[in-house]
DNA sequence: TATAAATATCTATATATATTGATATGACTA
DNA sequence: TAGTCATATCAATATATATAGATATTTATA
């Protein structure tokens, strides 16, 4: 497989994480290098622990967020700035 | 369904529409508004006629792409040049 | 160590997307 | 109008992702 094939896979997985309404909603709230838990993620989206959990995992997985763990809390936050960008730049196109 | 929701989803699936590696490398080939027919680009890309067709569909559907036809040829282009950036971005944040 | 809080995982079903090869449609040109 | 070039669609199978509910794991604290 060629190198630039291997890029073009593992951009789109990143994509691919991120183009799901939760997981765009998640990437928005934590623009600004905001840190929440999942709790905080699950209640200010509205939705079950689980889901909010599966999500963050799915996120965390293709290189999207990060996880620092503070005592029981488990604070997420975006590894890349400039993917928030993306979420910006979607959002202008949609006509 | 709210109105955010629905900002949400529309965004996600002209996102997922993006997310796959061939219609990412076809995003990318037509940065700085170049317009390229069908068989432009199946040839630049080295794939089927008609799987380059198929993608490119999904992509014009999903308001990524638009197209006029000039003869026997499609002419596909960038609905908004924006998007390009959304390539140059995940690509950065490959680590 | 028993309990509670926070988070993650599992199971099962439903739904969507990808892939491939074959074929159909549309539009010029001899 | 028959042929051919360009593009689109179809059909079938495989693979992946989503959804929901139940349950397990981890950590802190009484």
């Amino acid at each position: 497989m060629t190198n630039e094939l291997t890029k073009l896979i593992q951009a789109s997985e990143m994509l691919k994480a991120i183009a799901h309404p939760i997981r765009l909603a998640i990437v928005q709230l934590l623009e600004n290098d905001k840190r929440m838990s999942v709790t905080a993620i699950h209640e200010a989206l509205n939705i079950e622990q689980a889901v909010a959990s599966h999500h963050l995992s799915i996120l965390k997985n293709k290189g999207v967020l990060s996880v620092d763990r503070e005592g029981k809390h488990c604070f997420y936050f975006l590894k890349h700035q400039r993917l928030a960008e993306i979420v910006v730049c979607v959002n202008k196109c949609q006509e």
